[in-house]
DNA sequence: CATGAATGAGGCTTCATTCAT
DNA sequence: GATGAATGAAGCCTCATTCAT
């Protein structure tokens, strides 16, 4: 069914490139991603991307225009990624139900294909200038409207049972995004193991009638 | 049923105390608190606590050694705390169903009424010293493995159906915890509301037999 | 008549202080005055004012909130001591043409006996805040008008002619304020001389009738 | 009488040439004047002239060898032209109060038409190497030479009567180069009337006899 | 206990300049 | 001639911490 990685899109997969020549810009978000999801963005110094990249920091100002930039750049796309997935996904899927399943896969996969960015995205929110944030505050806001749509879609037609379809799908998307937070991807579980857990988790916990 | 913030103990309100004379340590914790939660950690400086409390930064180290053992202290005592209740309140319960019910309760709580302090000690591990983490490490894994006691008891003596009991604990404990993102206690639902459709989302998500 | 430096109230000497302990903040303000004025504002780095009063840069600020702040400081006070110094010496002068004798004699004393300082004052407005450049303007427009009030007061009572005393004044005030240019200290011209000289000149050049 | 720009050799007016194809090298001085006008030469970065201009700042040193060079290329420029501008003009003068009032004529004309050169040449000579800056000085101390010996010539022939011609002349000079500080070409003063305004002032000043 | 001043390290950012393309 | 990227130094400022008073 849901075929892993290869759903993501383009995931640059961040430092295993084999590929032949990355541009300067390329490494210095990729190791900002590295060091801003290992230490945070704020004990991110400038000098550490640079030191990781292996230039000096001024050279830095040469691809970015200031370090908030440099994560605001990263968390919108990330999010963006992210929402248009999960829209490029739904198209064809019809059914409450199937669609929250799909969803659930999404949401999941990309929240260990791509943690760290994920992980980053969830957290240094605080750290955007006011404008950057409100365009972040909107994206996610979309994407998790997508998820209440669902949900209340399901009740309305008798698939789904829950008082409050809004905290539902904030219960659902909590599950995913935590998953951003203990995925390894060397440890014992596979993409699609989590994905079926959790899916089938919260459909149960949905269902109007037993599944 | 249960009365909320009744339950968590000494719940050092934050700021609206009423009590007499508070300390200038309390002031300076609870200062802290407020700001670490607000803009984190690292972007918290000392000159910022010692402004909100009305002394100067010198003064500080009168009460504290360094920012780290503030840090470290508050994120300390709120798994102390939070384990510390979660084992009072499941003293007195029997039968899996019940036992997870009264933990996620408990939690819900927890995370609603000190959602500040709770907040912060799941956002900044990465800002303590090694020993210091270890030790918060430790609290925290002992909290967790109550929850995933809990469920493998409940799939062992048939209560609860699910692949991996640790996963679907953590998954519960991510409802739980997500909580103290979004929630404000002026919000339009209450302590209790949140509580009880968790827990009915939850055990439902987990039941052996369509409850 | 005039007794030269003794007029300008308390000159801080800049220097040449015998006096027994000098505050850090008035050795900070004494080396930015000297440094300001040898290579400018711009040029000057805060590496080298600390430098010269013996401390780390850091440590400057316990005594100033940015750098433009005490370009600020000692901006306006030059200015505000050349106003009222002009106004207190005015106050028991009358006739035009003492009058304007009497300000011509405190406007060279001042830009030689402070011609650090006024130079700074005069050619520094640019490196001002916005906020801090419109107070500044404001007492220089003050003095100013002092100058050009005495000049018009003199060609409405006949003792001028002008035929724009706007103009006269300023012209009066630059060959003043060019002091600050080329007076040293120990030079071959003494205070006295030079106001003597200018003196002469400007009342002569105002002069209605012959003098 | 005299009219104005006209006299002032090939004043490239700086910006509103109609002038079919302007150099490269041109539009950088002409930008790097009035930027250095406006915000003084430390405070003027090479790339704010380069985005002026067009292009790109590592383009500039097509143009130039360093900013420094620039300043003193601007400034050797305009103190070159004031001075060969008076000498030409006080070949065909003769008598000590015709040539005074020849001299002010073009001082003040030079310092309204060219009052951004000429302010620059006035405030950045801290800026110029020493090798750079000494030649500057004598250059402008031909200038100041120039005045210094029209005076004197007055003072023994009997047309001037003034106790010190140094000191005088400087006045003079003060008077008509303050003017580059206020002058604004759409100001109610024509420049005929200041340099006619300040011959009559800077005339009746030295005047032997009443005038 | 509180203060104010000092430290030394380090933060982000800008700068003039160079050079391969 | 122009570009874009790199350098290395330096800019102002903030920080946690210490300590004499």
């Amino acid at each position: 069914m849901h075929t892993g990685t290869r759903m993501v899109g383009a995931v640059p997969s961040t430092r295993s490139d084999a590929a032949p020549k990355t541009s300067t810009a390329d490494l210095i978000r990729s190791a900002a991603i590295d060091l801003f999801f290992e230490h945070g963005y704020e004990a991110t110094s400038l000098r550490a991307i640079a030191g990781e990249v292996g230039i000096q920091v001024g050279s830095l100002y040469n691809h970015l225009t200031s370090k908030e930039s440099l994560l605001y750049s990263i968390m919108s796309k990330i999010i963006e990624d992210l929402l248009s997935d999960l829209d490029s996904r739904l198209e064809a899927v019809e059914g409450s139900v199937e669609r929250l399943r799909e969803g659930i896969a999404v949401h999941v996969f990309f929240h260990t294909a791509r943690s760290r960015e994920v992980f980053i995205g969830n957290s240094e929110l605080r750290s955007l200038t006011p404008a950057h944030r409100r365009k972040v505050v909107k994206l996610r806001d979309q994407y998790e409207s997508r998820f209440i749509d669902i949900v209340s879609q399901g009740v309305a037609d008798g698939s789904f049972d829950t008082a409050d379809p809004k905290m539902a799908a904030w219960a659902i998307l909590a599950v995913g995004t935590s998953t951003s937070t203990w995925f390894r991807p060397d440890g014992r579980l596979q993409l699609d193991d989590i994905a079926t857990l959790y899916t089938d988790l919260v459909l149960k916990g949905l269902a109007a009638r037993p599944v």
